[in-house]
DNA sequence: TATAGAATTGGGAGCGCTCCCAACCACCAA
DNA sequence: TTGGTGGTTGGGAGCGCTCCCAATTCTATA
């Protein structure tokens, strides 16, 4: 069996308590103490029992990643695995376990509220995406502190952290109109989600600043996915647009196969633009000039907030809103 | 603060021996006093403290789903998915929780150690793609009990939950000959992986047995992804096969996009065949022709197996081999 | 040197559960 | 009536930790 609190307070002359602090960096312990009772938790590897800890202090110490999608998608998306990796990456700095509950849509909501009231995490973090109306419902009735990746649609005070999709867009249009693009097309995200909205926002806003027409033949609607920006792109080709700003970078990779089977040359008859600056855009060729969004420190940063929150059960709102940037590399 | 069993107890005029009992579902109780009880923790929705009962029983009812993300590739795969689902699945019918842990490739080792000794979960799962001896010294160390999907190289006496290569190997190759073809081609998995190898052995095998030449201009070494399924067919199309066994869908989905690029026609021209049955094998035109891996079931079967393992602390084995079937379509 | 006050240390109580043994109750056979 | 039996039930002990208060030691000052 593992060692516990008491082995290491009777190896080292101290007592429980005194070793409890060693390990908690609690103040009120000499020096010397704490240099004797470190040196045998590491001789022995100790490790404090949590469920012990747990029991004490009613704290689990685990956050849970709550994905409200089947699982294919959360390891199909790069985007997601960026941001696991930053919330695991997190989560491990601050000795938080991370507890993954993929839910299926639909007929296991129910067991999300089984979960919920379990007491098997102290808070969860969830992303944003798809979020239905009774789906936000019960993630309120938990009771449960939770941070939002993206933003909700309607429910505003939430704490989330969430990338400036409409400077992103901004700055991506105004790239292309400072590179001397005139017929900039887009191939926006889905209407219906934030993000999709406020990317197409951005772009509208930049032609109309810089006196540009707004045609809505150079407008299409597709779904973030790497088959919208290929079919989107054909259809667009018919208007002859010199520039097309992709919402995502797997649709502006879909839509530079679509060009490129169209036999045009990137950049030279049509730039390209992408969002997200995944690592697989730089190996594109021609390399993908995108907006950046720090995806894994996204992730990271959702956690620290969710510890925030944690600390802070009287109901202040912490919300961050991180700013894009933008990539240059080849393909504008 | 949520209900304790005493509050039950209490409740429901019996003692929290007998709740316990009851939430367990022990014998020894009488009908009265479970339906009373189970009652009673349905109005108040009452759920046992995890940690308590962790520190009780000693266990904590958390397995962990471990990922040596060294190779990216884990993520783009769709197989990997289906497993992912098939544990999740299994964990939540046992009750158990499923903790995630993404661990970065070489300076994280530590931190997986560090994890592994911590006592946050019973036991853990893992997939062999990739193990160094580093990693699984590791996992040896950790005296935890654990379960790989797949097999190692040359640890044998480890739990595992496998496919029969081999014989998919052999189904696949022999289908092709009952058919008729005789220039059969392969393009091969990563012969450092077991599951590489030995589905190249499969094909030998079969040709072998039916008097066909092995003829090495049309054996190629690939890695799985659909990317090297492409250009590996490119090459071999210059060798004139009547057919293509990938030891991959994905790879068999780049290849029939390198046979389309030829202007050949499926299964005309050429016929080919994949490997794993992944769900978007249905939807390639043709559909294509595959060994079914029930990816899924294999993902279930390995929290069994964990669980089994858990059970029987005192070293039995527990090594499943799973049967593949062939499922023909129209690439055939 | 005495003593207040700070620094350090120790140990009881309790977190909510499971495990185990003892107690209780009916019921039946002797 | 007594004793034995099996089915139920109750409650003490203990899991390993934290929290808190009391005890002890040290330090600085009069």
């Amino acid at each position: 069996m593992a060692h516990t609190l008491e082995d290491i307070a009777e190896k080292s002359g101290y007592s429980r308590s005194t070793v409890s602090r060693v390990i908690n960096g609690e103040p009120g312990v000499s020096k010397k103490a704490r240099q004797q009772i470190t040196k045998i938790i590491k001789e022995l590897n100790f490790h404090p029992n949590q469920a012990a800890r747990a029991l004490a202090t009613g704290k689990i110490n685990t956050i849970g990643l709550l994905i409200p999608e089947t699982v294919n998608f959360i390891f199909t998306d790069p985007y997601f695995q960026l941001l696991a990796q930053g919330i695991s990456k997190a989560c491990e700095n601050n000795d938080y376990a991370l507890l993954l509950w993929l839910t299926e849509p639909e007929i296991e909501r129910s067991s999300i509220k089984k979960y919920l009231n379990h007491g098997i995490v102290d808070g969860f973090i969830t992303a944003s995406i798809n979020f239905d109306e009774p789906m936000i419902d019960t993630l309120l009735q938990s009771n449960l502190p939770f941070v939002i990746i993206g933003r909700h649609a309607y429910e505003f005070d939430l704490n989330y952290v969430d990338l400036d999709n409409l400077a992103g867009a901004e700055l991506a249009t105004q790239h292309l109109v400072d590179r001397g693009y005139k017929r900039i097309a887009t191939i926006t995200g889905p209407q219906d989600m934030f993000a999709g909205e406020e990317r197409l926002t951005g772009y509208c806003n930049v032609l109309h600043a810089n006196g540009l027409v707004i045609e809505e033949n150079l407008i299409i609607e597709g779904d973030f996915l790497q088959e919208s920006g290929y079919t989107c792109a054909k259809k667009l080709l018919a208007f002859k647009p010199d520039a097309i700003f992709a919402a995502s970078d797997m649709m502006a990779i879909g839509a530079m196969n679509a060009i490129r089977e169209a036999e045009l040359h990137i950049p030279e008859d049509i730039a390209v633009i992408g969002f997200d600056n995944l690592p697989l855009t730089a190996q594109q060729k021609p390399p993908l000039t995108t907006i950046h969004q720090p995806i894994h420190q996204m992730g990271y940063l959702a956690v620290e907030t969710l510890l925030k929150v944690m600390d802070n059960p009287d109901g202040e709102v912490f919300q961050t809103i991180i700013r894009p940037s933008l990539v240059t590399r080849q393909s504008t």
